[in-house]
RNA sequence: GGUGCCAUAGCUCAGUUGGUAGAGCAACGGACUGAAAAUCCGUGUGUCCCUAGUUCGAUUCUUGGUGGCACCA
């Protein structure tokens, strides 16, 4: 059922933006909790490295999705979406408008768009398949999948690695090829979808990541990637602010070095981020500052 | 002050037996359906320090500058 009065306002945007800050504000004046769309602030004790809401801004507005996850657990776009959808419909009973903010570009589109019913990997599967790539390299892998999926094979870039194993993993697991179950159809959605992107120049943008890391820094993200040192093989960890300082922890590069990678794999990974906004031309730019012509928008649009 | 070496992309440097140049890193563009802050792909952006010669043609050879480094005073 469509409930045409309810909608689902996604505030988006690059990484040090500033979507945290003005998600309180909107929260607060939507009177909605908050469904932080983020993949990493989702681990528990990933705090100063993802720049999570404080303890403060969390007790100012309920938050979900905020260090809610263990750093072993496996999660993805696909939990996400039906996460999100449950709670949604929950929190749709006695409130017309929600809020859901962050930058995880493909959470956002599994909330919005959809994403293809495909089972969950089994775990013993994923290990063999990663144990034969490592020892024998993509080839065999690539071998089988072009047997059991050619369409896939001649769709897929060969050389990403994670695309090919994946594909394989899903025709072991299901006994079908990949690309059937590949409809990338967009889901209807019961609710109204608002999307409000925030952008900066890209030179007040980086000033801004450059910072930040500075500031992480001070506030001890350097102790913070040790204790979770033992933890780096988890996909957890694979994380701009931690990888970076796991390679200073090994010895393989020198401690200011491991801080300009992490601030330039920000900047990178800010670009990526508006790689793929741009294409959704559904999202409505405003600069953070502009907050009243924001609240404007909404309130007209919900 | 003298002698020697060097000056080429944002940085570190190749190179052109004279036909206006290319690597790494950086930078930038893109892809993206269950690990996505992941993973992968693509692009050279240049007064070859300045000046005057030689030459059909000079970033390359020669003269004179300028700047840097080293050694000798």
């Amino acid at each position: 059922m469509t409930h045409i009065n309810k909608s689902l306002v996604v505030l988006l945007g690059p990484t040090g933006v500033g979507k945290t800050e003005l998600s309180l504000e909107l929260a607060e004046r939507l009177n909605s909790p908050i469904i932080s769309c983020d993949s990493r602030q989702l681990y528990k004790d990933l705090t100063i490295g993802t720049a999570a809401p404080s303890e403060f801004q969390l007790q100012r507005v309920k938050h979900y999705f905020i260090a809610t996850h263990e750093l072993t657990d496996y999660y993805s776009a696909s939990q996400f979406e039906e996460d999100v959808m449950l709670l949604l419909e929950k929190l749709f009973k006695t409130k017309n408008t929600i809020l859901m903010t962050g930058g995880s570009m493909m959470y956002i589109d599994a909330v919005c768009k959809g994403i293809d019913e495909i089972p969950t990997i089994d775990e013993d599967l994923r290990k063999d398949l990663y144990n034969q790539y490592e020892k024998e390299g993509l080839e065999p892998i690539r071998n089988q999948l072009k047997m059991l999926d050619p369409v896939f094979y001649n769709q897929v870039d060969l050389k990403n690695y994670k695309r090919v194993i994946h594909a394989l993993e899903v025709c072991l697991m299901t006994g079908k090829p990949y690309s059937e179950l590949r409809t990338g159809k967009k889901k209807e959605r019961p609710f109204n979808i608002v999307k409000i992107g925030l952008q900066r120049d890209r030179e007040e943008l980086y000033d801004r990541i450059n910072l930040r890391v500075e500031e992480m820094m001070k506030s001890g993200l350097l102790e913070e990637a040790r204790r979770f040192y033992p933890f780096r093989r988890h996909n957890s960890l694979n994380t701009v602010g931690y990888k970076e300082l796991f390679q200073y922890f090994d010895g393989t590069c020198a401690l200011d070095f491991a801080i300009e990678k992490i601030k330039q794999n920000s900047r990178i990974y800010s670009r990526k981020q508006m790689t793929w906004f741009k294409k959704d031309t559904g999202i409505k730019w405003f600069h953070p500052d502009e907050k009243n012509k924001i609240i404007e928008i909404l309130e007209k649009s919900v």
